[in-house]
DNA sequence: AGCATAGTCAACCATACAGTTCAGTGTCAA
DNA sequence: TTGACACTGAACTGTATGGTTGACTATGCT
């Protein structure tokens, strides 16, 4: 699953999540979603670039801006994949729970 | 969120991945988890370091072997955050779905 | 035509990562 | 006590990542 690789390496920068936060609220262009960051516009679209290798986001040119949307196939791969974990830590947490009731 | 960083980056390779799922299903010592791999017992050290680190898997040390076990919090947080976007991606895929229908 | 805006490209730097090999440590077993 | 087993550590290689700057392209505005 080297979809799986990139989308993950995608979302493990802290920047890259918030600009993906932010296209969650709607289509942005790429100096809007730079502005933030106390970084180079260069700097930003290489994080875009990365997300968009990804296939988390899809960049239209119009005139001379590039709009960016957020694309929901991969990210839904990848946390279909963690939820298959759900069970599993659920019943964890739960472990710890009883433990930590019968300490008292 | 530097935690976020290091558990997407952590399950970013495939190798890891295929680690954390063989944990899912119990304890097992590391020489377990290298066996199915084409790479030196080297490498699968360091791949469980690096989930260890991001507190994915924890290492207990009985006898001459390590054991490793899934620990749950990391990934469910990440799957927290994920969760999220669930309710724009399916708004997403419903679009499309919708778009599909309209075609025919 | 001329300038500002939006962005890419290329080159560079430092750090991290995936993998190797080889040598070493610590533990169990005969 | 000798040897096998289960690792770890150090050193090295190649490649990726996150960031910079400076030059360039392309579009829009006046």
């Amino acid at each position: 699953m080297p979809d799986l690789d990139r989308t993950f390496a995608a979302l493990s920068d802290n920047t890259r999540r918030a600009i993906v936060a932010r296209l969650a609220g709607g289509e942005a262009p790429l100096s809007d979603l730079a502005e933030p960051f106390a970084m180079s516009l260069t700097a930003v679209s290489k994080h875009v670039r990365v997300l968009s290798d990804a296939g988390l986001v899809r960049i239209t040119k119009r005139g001379r801006t590039r709009y960016c949307t957020l694309e929901a196939t991969p990210m839904k791969d990848a946390a279909d994949w963690l939820e298959d974990y759900r069970t599993f830590w659920e019943g964890q947490l739960e472990s710890l729970a009883r433990y930590l009731e019968e300490e008292n």
